[in-house]
DNA sequence: GTGACGATAATCT
DNA sequence: GATTATCGTCACA
């Protein structure tokens, strides 16, 4: 970023939806160092530097939501680009973004970010958690995790099947990160067997859900 | 610092 | 009826 004081203008225009349109995991690792931003209802823009993403992908993928094509995981099927947004666990949403060659299936998830515009509205979106003893904020709460992330952003399934190419959120940044700065590792969360070495970090990145 | 556990509802079999 | 791409809290060390 070096435009001006203001970080959204700062990191550049939207991503292209040909930036999504390539092998799933390649946009997984080259979304790493990239900015992800949200226009509030307040006209306030909150968003941070993606450290951590996941690659999943179609039939063959035991865990992938889209081992199936069923109504839910349709979207990973289509139009790369575009926001997939679930509900998880009863309580809460994870973000996606679609992104595959032309006719295959797939979706990145963003797992954590960085946090740099709108700390205090996350932090008030995110609730007591992330406040330490006399109120101090812990920003490292703030967007480790996918459902953490979300929250601060405020992202709900009212934002599935958005296109990320423009506002209210949108992906920008026009560098990609270095390889000796990315590591490699199986995905978090899923049944064994089903841990695929998908998952691409900003290895020394404080912001890393884990 | 680590590990167990419950919350809570959409989605799929 | 079972499962779940998670998180916060509470024990205990």
């Amino acid at each position: 970023m070096s435009r001006g004081s203001d970080p959204v203008a700062g990191s550049g225009p939207p991503l292209p939806a040909s930036f999504y349109a390539r092998a799933t995991d390649a946009v997984a690792r080259d979304l790493l160092g990239r900015f992800l931003w949200r226009r509030l209802e307040n006209g306030r823009a909150a968003g941070g530097r993606i450290v951590e993403t996941e690659a999943y992908f179609g039939p063959g993928d035991p865990g992938s939501h889209a081992r199936r094509r069923t109504p839910r995981s349709a979207i990973m099927y289509g139009e790369p680009g575009r926001a997939y947004v679930y509900f998880t666990y009863g309580m809460h949403y994870c973000f996606n973004v679609v992104a595959h060659e032309p006719d295959g299936v797939g979706a990145a998830l963003i797992r954590a970010l960085e946090p740099l515009a709108d700390l205090e509205g996350m932090a008030e979106r995110r609730g007591k958690a992330v406040r330490g003893a006399g109120g101090q904020l812990k920003d490292k709460l703030l967007c480790s995790g996918p459902a953490r992330l979300t929250q601060a952003l405020a992202i709900t399934r009212a934002l599935n099947g958005t296109d990320l190419t423009a506002p209210p959120l949108w992906i920008s940044g026009s560098e990609t990160v270095p390889d000796r700065v990315v590591t490699v590792t199986p995905r978090i969360g899923l049944r064994t067997g089903a841990d695929l070495p998908a998952r691409f970090i900003i290895t020394d990145s404080p912001f890393l859900s884990r």
